[in-house]
DNA sequence: CTTTGCGGATTTTTT
DNA sequence: ATCCGCAAAG
């Protein structure tokens, strides 16, 4: 959040290119046996990623598909241009977008080239983390000082929130959070307040939405910070403004290299654009594309400095670009290796060494932003760009395979790629679709199935249940706590995302830039001091009135008389303990002061005191926080760490199937894949449906494909009839994307009778004829009107008449009379509700009565008196042993010994 | 200042 | 249904 100072000068090295080889070169070129034999990190490649590799001038596109070794290229790429002697360490460029991305390929390329040797790499990283680095570099051509506070969107939105109060509008009718979505969206898109469109600006705040903008931009400015934008729009301006600084780094970044190009959005294309330019020589990167109407980030559109582009035309708005004006050098990039070290490219005016990697197939942020559209006209923005394909898939079995290609095949304006594989294993099962009632069956038989494969020795570590939305997993916890299953939920709420955590972060804020007025404001009052509404106004006034930072205009304050006692009593107070923990700064190991900070403000003692349930994993998260700080050198390096890289590994030690979302599934890999949920409504969601139009069912087709091809040998696909949404059972049909599966790679699973897998409980034939003309008794379901309207293809309408699927219906129909008097009256109450914070583990567990064939379970035994008496000492699978303190029905309060105060029904506790 | 009660929202997520 | 945030009352 606040400064870290950047001790490595700004050229540490010259910027000639290297003419002996260093040490990396030399070694890896002894390890080259002789001209013709390839070094050992090029062995085990194929044709086609040896190419990727090995084409390292010019623009290279790599289209990688899922699962045939992206990560690879990438890193070997990296590993080659080092060993090659074509740059230095420090001038290469690469950027990914998370930091785990960024993590996993520094190391990978160690273990290419040798750990000490990556440390060299200053300039790979997130386009953020590259961004700050950029930004404290050149803070002041952004207004800026370079000690810059980094805000997160929370810090964003309580200051939006002050904005629109000031501004007398009532933020009710104008929620913050919303406008704050705005800024994001127009800063993804690289634009300033000059440069949003009418209609946006108007949209908002009765057309006051570019002021607002507007005073937001002066706002940071005088608080000396900036938003995550920010960290890409300040370098795009920064570099437009000075075409020197610009040139420096043209002349720094002899190869530039993106992950995942399918994700990036205007901004992050902007910026690549600036830098992939070299002005010196012809520039096929100009306006004869697309990409030549680069969206200008402030200012009018007509704009020439840096010569980054040209006043733009109507031809030039058009998608299309103007034909025939083909890059004047050679468009022949180097192809193929030649044993030695090609040309040196890196030299040659006007040559642009970029190398994209990404999957058009894999495109699925395009609701934040991201554009499909930039990794589609890459040959158009960079003329004679190589495109090299990888389509070999090293991970699934031929029926994933067949099953994923097939589905995705089914979206237009792609580029076009067939996964294939070598793989031939008769064993190999086909991809298996199921059918079940409810989302509760669904559980239940997943949990069943996963307890099959454990039995034949599979880890649970190996499976994945992948959902569509996060409410989904609920059932799974809920299910696989009383199975007793271990499970990891990833991407639930982040560790920093915590409050106390934040509230930590802030106290240290304060103290490591006593400018950060956001940070004071959050803690000021925190443990509650008696500093209420009417104070925080006084200090924030004087605050304005001096131009003084907060905590400056609140020790004024409490030297005057302008208070009341009480509060400038605490006052005083907290402007003594900041001075204090400031002098310390200088003095104490930044992890014991940040431990007295807690200490003595109190903070410690608030959760101490608190009796709650969460109170004790909050006080484990503080000491994990004071714990993770131990690897950084100071305060402030710590803080620049936690403003970019939020996230925590999660007891990543244990046995247990991972439930996530499909998005963050991403470039993950199991054996064994469950993908519940697909339903007309859910999967694809019928908001993507509403806002996106065709695209948002391509982009939700995308998603489709990336969870089927996270599955390494088995596949499990999942739908139910019956699902609760918002409270309300609604009846389902089965999502349009299983008609969409090849028939040759799918099998209809008959799995219904141990657990009952029962589907469609309306008859109308097998899902993919069964849709319109049906009824619903229930009322209208919103999903029944979405499959209604689909008219799509009956191209696959046949798919599912085998006989096992007909077997499967008759089932269907069975089952559905059995169950439908308990549906209609729907009582799965829910009977208690614990939750537990501790640890960065599952976040969340609940545990509620079920239903079993039909009857509910949880009911009769309510009508029983609880077997419990309170002090007994119970067992609970997950939380472990404890004591019983308060009973209602058949309802217990446990303080368990680890977990703390949990309430939980007694169906699921045994006596000790 | 703290507590209670009402209204609104409830896809996906990184930095 | 239920969680969360905020505003008015205690």
């Amino acid at each position: 959040m606040s400064g870290c100072s950047e001790d490595m000068p700004f050229f540490d090295e010259p910027n000639a290119r290297p003419t002996a080889p260093s040490g990396i070169a030399a070694r890896a070129m002894a390890a080259r046996g002789g001209q013709n034999s390839a070094p050992d990190y090029l062995k085990g490649l194929n044709p086609e990623q040896r190419l990727a590799v090995e084409t390292t001038e010019g623009p290279v596109l790599v289209l990688a598909g899922a699962g045939t070794g992206k990560t690879r290229v990438l890193t070997t790429r990296i590993a080659h241009i080092l060993a090659t002697g074509k740059a230095f360490p420090s001038q290469i460029l690469a950027v990914t977008f998370t930091n785990k991305a960024a993590r996993e390929m520094k190391q990978r390329i160690g273990l290419l080239i040798g750990e000490g040797n990556v440390e060299g790499m200053p300039w790979l990283g997130t386009f953020h983390s590259i961004g700050v680095k950029l930004l404290r570099r050149h803070a002041e051509l952004a207004g800026l000082r370079s000690d810059f506070t980094i805000l997160d969107t929370d810090d964003v939105v309580r200051l939006i929130k002050q904005l629109i109060q000031a501004e007398g509008l009532d933020d009710k009718r104008w929620p913050a959070k919303q406008f704050a979505q705005m800024i994001d969206g127009w800063k993804n898109k690289g634009q300033g307040p000059a440069d949003i469109a009418e209609g946006d600006a108007r949209s908002f705040a009765n057309g006051k939405g570019r002021e607002l903008y507007k005073a937001y931009q002066e706002r940071l400015q005088t608080l000396n910070a900036c938003d995550f934008g920010d960290l890409l729009c300040h370098p795009i301006r920064i570099f437009r403004a000075n075409p020197d600084v610009l040139k420096d780094y043209h002349r720094r970044f002899k190869y530039i290299l993106v992950d995942e190009y399918q994700d990036t959005n205007t901004a992050q294309y902007m910026w690549l654009r600036l830098l992939a330019q070299r002005p010196s020589g012809p520039q096929p990167a100009r306006s004869s594309s697309p990409g030549g109407r680069v969206p200008s980030f402030s200012g009018g559109s007509d704009r020439t400095e840096a010569g980054s582009y040209r006043p733009t035309t109507p031809e030039d708005e058009s998608a299309v670009p103007a034909e025939g004006r083909k890059p004047d050098r050679a468009s022949e990039p180097v192809r193929g290796p030649r044993g030695g070290p090609a040309p040196a490219g890196a030299e040659q005016p006007g040559s642009v060494n970029i190398c994209c990697v990404g999957d058009d197939d894999q495109s699925i942020y395009g609701w934040r932003g991201a554009e499909v559209d930039n990794i589609l006209r890459f040959d158009k923005d960079f003329p004679g760009a190589t495109i090299i394909r990888l389509e070999r898939n090293y991970r699934s079995t031929a029926h994933i395979l067949g099953a994923a290609s097939h589905l995705i095949a089914h979206n237009e304006g792609r580029f076009g790629k067939t996964l294939f594989t070598d793989r031939n294993d008769p064993e190999d099962g086909k991809v298996n679709v199921h059918a079940a009632w409810d989302s509760e069956e669904e559980a239940r038989a997943i949990g069943e199935t996963i307890e099959a494969y454990q039995r034949q020795k599979h880890n649970l570590n190996d499976m994945a249940i992948l959902v569509r939305a996060s409410f989904q997993m609920r059932a799974f916890e809920d299910r696989f706590i009383t199975l007793g299953l271990n499970y990891r939920v990833i991407g639930g709420p982040r560790f920093y995302e915590r409050m106390e955590i934040r509230d930590a972060l802030a106290f240290f804020r304060v103290v490591a830039n006593s400018g950060d007025d956001l940070a004071f404001e959050r803690i000021v009052n925190v443990p509650k001091r008696g500093l209420g509404e009417a104070t925080i106004r006084q200090i924030h006034d004087t605050a304005r009135a001096l131009r003084i930072p907060m905590l400056e205009a609140a020790g004024n304050l409490a030297e005057s008389d302008e208070l009341k006692p009480k509060p400038r009593a605490a006052l005083r107070e907290v402007a003594a303990n900041f001075e204090r923990w400031q002098k310390a700064l200088e003095t104490k190991p930044h992890t014991e002061l940040a431990e007295t900070i807690l200490e003595e403000s109190g903070y410690t003692d608030m959760w101490k005191n608190d009796r709650s349930a969460e109170a004790p994993g909050r006080l484990e998260n503080l000491k994990e926080l004071i714990r993770s700080m131990e690897e950084y050198e100071s305060l402030r390096s710590f803080l620049e760490h936690v403003a970019l890289v939020m996230d925590a590994e999660q007891n990543a030690g244990q046995d247990a199937v991972s439930i996530m979302t499909l998005h963050s599934a991403k470039g993950l890999e199991f054996e064994t894949v469950f993908l519940p949920g697909w339903e007309e409504g859910l999967f694809p969601h019928q908001r993507a449906l509403d806002e996106g139009g065709r695209s948002g069912l391509e982009e939700e087709r995308r998603l489709a494909y990336v969870g089927l091809t996270r599955a390494k040998k088995n596949l499990h696909i999942w739908f139910v009839s019956n699902r609760l949404i918002h409270g309300l059972w609604q009846s389902t049909i089965p999502s349009r994307f299983l008609e969409e599966l090849p028939e040759s790679h799918v099998e209809i699973a008959e799995s219904g009778n141990s657990y009952g897998g029962y589907g469609n409980p309306y008859g109308g034939g097998s899902f993919a004829s069964g849709r319109g003309g049906r009824q619903n008794p229930y009322g209208a379901s919103r999903f029944d009107s979405v499959g209604a309207n689909t008219e799509k293809s009956g191209a696959f309408s046949n798919t599912y008449s085998t006989p096992g699927w007909q077997r499967a219906q008759a089932n269907r129909t069975e089952a559905t009379d059995r169950n439908w008097g308990t549906r209609s009256g729907h009582q799965v109450e829910r009977i208690g509700y614990g939750e537990t914070d501790s640890g960065y583990g599952a976040g969340r567990t609940s545990v509620k009565g079920r239903t079993i064939d039909g009857e509910l379970v949880a009911k009769s035994v309510a009508d029983k008196p609880s077997p419990f008496s309170v002090g007994d000492r119970v067992f609970h699978q997950k939380f472990g042993n404890g004591n019983i303190s308060a009973i209602e029905g058949n309802k217990l309060t446990i303080d368990f010994d680890k977990a703390g105060q949990k309430r939980v029904l007694d169906g699921f506790v045994a006596a000790v």
